[in-house]
DNA sequence: TACGCGTGACTACAGCCGTAGTCAAGTCGA
DNA sequence: TCGACTTGACTACGGCTGTAGTCACGCGTA
């Protein structure tokens, strides 16, 4: 089970994971300032994921530089997991009713869907 | 967009929507007590929920029966569609990749997103 | 050297959520 | 009729999250 994050403070994490590893100074500038949001904001959030285990620093020239343990992708893949357990119960279903009626997929993640679901059935069959 | 719900009050919203109309009393009883929840805790988040839209409630004779406007399938299948978007900006990828790790996928499950991605790929073809 | 600026620690506060106690009113049976 | 039980409204409180102000410190420059 992961330590819950909240929604604003996924969408921080989300931003370091992706770009690097960066200074709280960078990450107010280029992704808190644009939502109109506090350097002291951005450094209570960066604090409280590090606080949960979620970012790392360490101190380069001065200033600390906070980083992922882990890439994007796989705290990605590790946040759907975790909706898909506790708000779902496990169950796949309603994710399948929500995609039958979702507008806007894309070729690109139609066709990873399709790979997906693929390999899924060829490691079915071998067990 | 969903006006946001909790976790337990999603919980309750589920089992209200999967099991009919209900009065506090018998949701508090097969729902609440299983799980050491007080009588009154189920009811103030039932009320929460009504005051949030996600639940009605009529009075007959005597008590109120609470019920939810929309079908248990619609319910999760729009939380799927309000975390897509809030919490993953819209994208599947992190959905796709999450499957291709996942453990316990039922046969049953499968079958539907095979059946989803198929279709989608029919519309697709046809646009 | 004195001031401005970036940085980090601390404090604060409101809203939402999980959980529950309590109280008043109604109901039903002894 | 009186007490037991059910029901509903209200109140409460702690924790988490979003948001931010403030203060002290160090560094570089005028």
């Amino acid at each position: 089970m992961m330590k819950p994050v909240g929604e604003q403070e996924l969408a921080v994490l989300r931003y370091v994971a992706e770009h690097g590893p960066a200074t709280v100074g960078e990450v107010a500038e280029r992704f808190g300032e644009p939502q109109g949001l506090a350097r002291s904001t951005i450094l209570t959030v960066m604090e409280r994921l590090r606080q949960k285990g979620y970012l790392t620093r360490r101190k380069v020239e001065g200033v600390y530089q906070y980083a992922s343990p882990v890439p994007a992708s796989e705290l990605l893949r590790d946040v759907v997991g975790d909706f898909v357990q506790r708000t779902l119960s496990g169950s796949l279903s309603p994710f399948a009713a929500y995609l039958s009626e979702a507008e806007d997929v894309t070729d690109e993640e139609l066709e990873q869907l399709q790979d997906v679901v693929a390999r899924l059935r060829s490691k079915k069959r071998k067990e």
